[in-house]
DNA sequence: ATGAAAATGAAAGTCAAAGTCAAAAATAAG
DNA sequence: CTTATTTTTGACTTTGACTTTCATTTTCAT
């Protein structure tokens, strides 16, 4: 089993961390890491797990699961604790600081930046004298589509 | 064992709700109530059980889990899913919504009001066409305290 | 006081997350 | 290329935070 990965680029990070701690890559793992970064959504671990059983029925629960924690680690992941008593994981984009809009019906997530909002917050914060190290921010309800179908029914 | 109840006011809700379900009320889940709602703290299950066990120990950890939950349905109290891993509870103000500030280091809670912020949550909400039900804003870091002892070491 | 209904507590069950360890894969050395 | 060393894998077990079960106890309307 040989990868082809799809986008080299986005695995530079992994790379360099992978250098500096001596780590090995197998493929099954290049192929999570791949999948992962490219589809770029919010994944739990059980979801991952299943689409990518899907197409490479050779990996386990645990390699998942670990390869999640790795990319953690090196920056590439992050977790997402919404209020579902799960943990989710998300790319990091290069790009920036984001937070989300969840449905309560579907499950649809909705990225959205907003300064004006985290200026507020370092505002509150310098208040009380504390310092922010990270922050959640999200807004649960119902989407456009799910609101249309409520009051169909 | 017969429970003096430090503020019979707090329990008014919980007795109106009893009323209606036909629910009766054990000296055991008055005591756990009036505890809770006069501590007003930002308790886990296993916190509230253990400063309830070190003044009445013949209160059972089911108990306070089951009175934790009764009060949630009631109105009286709210959970707070924190990034900690568990849920804590807290009385809900007859007052008003707020958000908080966490500390990682020592895990004290602050709480905070800015009607600015929610008023540009609900700005982006509806520029997605998203109806809010409720939401999440917590603040991570270091509270002033565990900032100064981290300077001195 | 009494008995139907609700509450309790000890124990067992869930389930996502984390850990264990022998076998397999990757890669460094020869 | 072959071997040796190290890392990774996968099946399995363990943990921990809830959650449910059910026999016994308590409450409270009559
Ligand atoms: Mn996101
Ligand atoms: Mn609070
Ligand atoms: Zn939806
Ligand atoms: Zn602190």
């Amino acid at each position: 089993m040989k990868v082809k990965v799809k986008n080299k680029m986005l695995l530079k990070d992994y790379f360099t961390y992978k250098s500096k701690r001596g780590l090995k890559t197998s493929q099954k793992r290049l192929f999570i890491i791949d999948y992962f970064l490219n589809e770029d959504r919010h994944f739990s671990i059980e979801e991952l797990y299943h689409e990518i059983r899907k197409i490479n029925s050779q990996i386990s629960f645990s390699t998942v699961y670990r390869t999640l924690r790795l990319l953690t680690d090196c920056g590439l992941a992050q977790e997402c604790c919404f209020a579902e008593g799960m943990v989710r994981y998300e790319p990091v984009h290069k790009a920036r600081h984001h937070d989300h809009l969840i449905c309560r019906k579907c499950g649809r997530i909705i990225e959205f930046e907003n300064s004006e909002i985290e200026k507020l917050q370092n505002h509150v914060a310098k208040k009380f004298g504390f310092l922010v190290v990270s922050h959640a921010l999200e807004l649960y309800g119902l989407c456009t589509m799910c609101q249309k179908k409520q009051r169909r029914s």
